[in-house]
RNA sequence: CGGGGCGUAGCGCAGCCUGGUAGCGCAUCUGUUUUGGGAACAGAGGGUCGCAGGUUCGAAUCCUGCCGCCCCGACCA
């Protein structure tokens, strides 16, 4: 249902600032009624704030369906036993979270899911005809974080996007990674993010075949040095054929110098011209990695090729943070008032202020224009409670839904509505005949650009 | 895990040093007046003062232990 009323929904807001947020997303985060803290980096998801992380799941659900990956779903609780074979059980710290059922037995909640989908994959693949394959699940992890921070951009538990590739050979499994990289650009673009590919760590593997996708921003947590000259590249479109060949993608995007400062390159640094280099601050929100047979040769995840030898699986994994995307978004967009989401992961994509609810002329021409937003898909948060304008204007400015439609006794007098853009902070007056259709297409027009 | 800080009403805080039976602002409820950018006045409700021991005639306040949360650092998506 695209329309709901305020006075049905549930949006906790507060007035003043909880005393531990500190940067801007957590802050508004927990202002807007989008979270409530249940224990550190633990997070109650209230329908605001779920509203948005439902959107950033499907983007990223469809982009990564659009690449030829297909969804599965693997539990959050695991055995133990299944991380013995990887020699991970002992070797991952405390940050994994250890359980024991009633019998005793070793459990964990899931930090991550390599072993799972290797041993869910090996169990019945044994041809290179079965290859190549990407799988992704979109689950709830933990961490168990010494020192969680910055709300939903560094909790314990936290939903995450996962993709698995498993290929025959080196050099199919570098498609697969290209795949995902583009998938990756178009993913963030369709949000509304700017986001850079960065060379990343690649530890004891080696290779070149890792990024890491960060939003520039202020309060990022990992340094990277990058060409200014790849900032407002194109990102690959809707059309794009991601059976073809994507090595023109992947090359426009990597030929100019770009890392994090684990892998800074102070000689390829220095050739970068002078008014070229940008040195900041980024948040990491996806990680694609190659990392060859690591899993696969442990755990005996195998196919024969076509000249009947035995090969183990070449593998890559795929990670997008779909809720700390929330908090990325925010630092990204936002004023002194609250975020300003792009259209595309707004919780509305309308509000609609009743100024006088009660007067007939204003409960009618609300009723309208809601009725006209919902027919044509458009979302609309209708504040239809009695409280006083300031309040209301003040509370969608922090709800900071792209569009606020104003309608009360004075602007219906002179035939209009006052119609807000949140992003821009423009206000103009609209004349009623019209104001639904006009902001619709807005609305549209806007989807359409950001998922072109 | 090293260093620091904080737990008192839904939120933000005072009270603690110097023990005497809990307070302010916001929010909530009632009424009146208001009503285009988080209203005014009057009244009301809401607290095991994080938990457990101890000292004391008496503990939010002093002592001990535990728990939780936050900040800086190291670590991490």
């Amino acid at each position: 249902m695209a329309a709901m009323r305020l006075s049905n929904f549930y949006l906790p807001t507060l007035k003043e600032t909880p005393g531990e947020a500190q940067i801007a997303s957590h802050r508004f985060m927990l202002r807007s009624g989008m979270i409530r803290q249940q224990a550190a980096g633990i997070y109650a998801w209230l329908p605001l704030g779920m509203r948005v992380l439902t959107k950033i799941e499907n983007i990223v659900r469809e982009e990564q369906n659009r690449a030829g990956a297909v969804e599965l779903l693997m539990p959050t609780i695991q055995p133990g036993s299944l991380w013995e074979e990887s020699g991970r059980f002992d070797a991952y710290g405390p940050e994994m979270l250890r359980i024991k059922d009633r019998h005793g037995r070793d459990m964990l909640y899931g930090p991550t899911n390599e072993e799972m989908i290797t041993e869910i994959v090996r169990a019945s693949t044994k041809s290179y005809k079965q290859l190549p394959k990407m799988l992704y699940h979109i689950q709830w992890k933990f961490r168990d974080e010494l020192r969680p921070r910055f709300g939903v951009m560094r909790g314990r538990e936290f939903l995450m996007k996962d993709t698995y590739s498993f290929d025959a050979s080196p050099e199919d499994a570098r498609k697969s990674y290209l795949k995902m990289f583009a998938a990756y650009l178009r993913t963030f673009k369709r949000m509304g993010l700017e986001t850079v590919p960065v060379k990343a760590d690649p530890g004891p593997i080696g290779g070149d075949l890792t990024h890491e996708f960060v939003v520039l921003a202020e309060n990022g947590e990992s340094d990277v040095f990058l060409d200014k000259d790849l900032l407002g590249r194109t990102v690959p479109d809707a059309s794009t054929d991601f059976s073809g060949d994507l090595e023109p993608v992947f090359k426009e995007w990597t030929s100019l110098y770009a890392g994090t400062d684990e892998v800074h390159d102070e000689a390829a640094w220095a050739e970068v011209p002078e008014d070229r280099k940008l040195s900041l601050r980024g948040i990491e929100v996806g990680h694609i990695f190659y990392f060859g047979t690591k899993y696969s040769e442990p755990m005996r995840a195998r196919v024969q090729t076509a000249d009947g030898k035995e090969v183990d699986m070449e593998m890559g994994s795929y990670g997008i943070g779909v809720s700390r995307l929330l908090g990325a978004l925010i630092e990204a967009h936002h004023d002194d008032d609250g975020p300003k989401w792009p259209v595309s992961v707004a919780p509305f994509h309308v509000g609609l202020i009743n100024l006088k609810p009660g007067d007939e002329a204003a409960d009618q021409l609300c009723e309208k224009l809601e009725a006209a937003f919902e027919k044509a898909g458009v979302e609309v948060l209708y504040d239809d409670t009695s409280d006083r304008a300031g309040e209301k204007f003040a509370r969608m400015d922090l709800c900071g839904l792209p569009h606020v439609v104003t309608v009360g006794p004075r602007g219906i007098k002179a035939g209009e509505v006052e119609w807000k853009n949140r992003g821009s902070g423009e206000k103009s007056g609209l004349p009623i005949e019209g104001a639904a259709e006009k902001i619709i297409a807005e609305v549209q027009n806007k989807l359409a650009t950001l998922s072109a």
